[in-house]
DNA sequence: AAAAGTCTCAACCGCCATTCC
DNA sequence: TGGAATGGCGGTTGAGACTTT
């Protein structure tokens, strides 16, 4: 994505080609992960450290799912969001395969304006607005806005995400959370 | 058809915590 | 003990894709 721009210790920048995530698979294959200040040397890769560990962890990773977040993916965001904010790496350690920028990147492209669409404020998950809710239910460009065709779905699955955060004070227990 | 506006998401930045010497 | 090095995290950016006008 982003454009390669000047850099201070004269690494390589930018979006990764795939000759440098073969070099970054490769070594971490037979090395394993870790030491990530030493990794870009010993793996001939022009990058630092903590770029490569972005890389692995966020794409590389053989264990890493991608692409569309299920329902019950979205709902344990959305639980897991209103007791914990944004420490998006612990959210994510919740939701197996899926990583914190992955998380935190549909959390702030969909759920937040989805939440927000419904009269939820994203930052407390408190109804701020309760006929708005009506509002956006009666009107059909909520699905439209959501893309989903089929409006009485968006009902359900609002009663879904109420119910949730009700519960949410019950649920600590439930999702087995290890504080720090 | 094309210009303008909006959205998505890969990647960077800066800060803080931990580890090392 | 303390300063430097390193790792990890959340916030933010911006190119490119997509949609609307």
């Amino acid at each position: 994505m982003r454009k390669a721009c000047c850099n201070k210790d004269g690494r390589s920048k930018g979006p990764w080609s795939k000759e440098e995530d073969q070099k970054l698979i490769d070594y971490i294959k037979l090395h394993g992960d870790g030491c990530w200040h030493s990794l870009p040397k010993a793996a001939g890769l022009d990058r630092c450290g903590k770029s490569c560990r972005l890389r692995w962890m966020n794409y590389l990773k053989p264990d890493i799912k991608r692409g569309n977040f299920a329902q019950d993916e979205e709902d344990l965001i959305i639980k897991l969001h209103a007791l914990l904010g944004n420490r998006w790496s612990l959210i994510a350690g919740r939701l197996p395969g899926r990583t914190d920028n992955e998380v935190k990147n549909y959390w702030h492209s969909h759920i937040r304006k989805k939440l927000i669409c419904m009269g939820i404020d994203p930052n407390n998950h408190k109804i701020y607005h309760h006929h708005h809710i009506h509002d956006v239910y009666s009107s059909k460009n909520l699905s439209n806005s959501l893309g989903n065709p089929n409006a009485d779905d968006h009902v359900m699955h609002e009663n879904t995400m109420t119910r949730n955060i009700k519960e949410d004070t019950s649920s600590t227990l439930d999702l087995n959370l290890n504080m720090p």
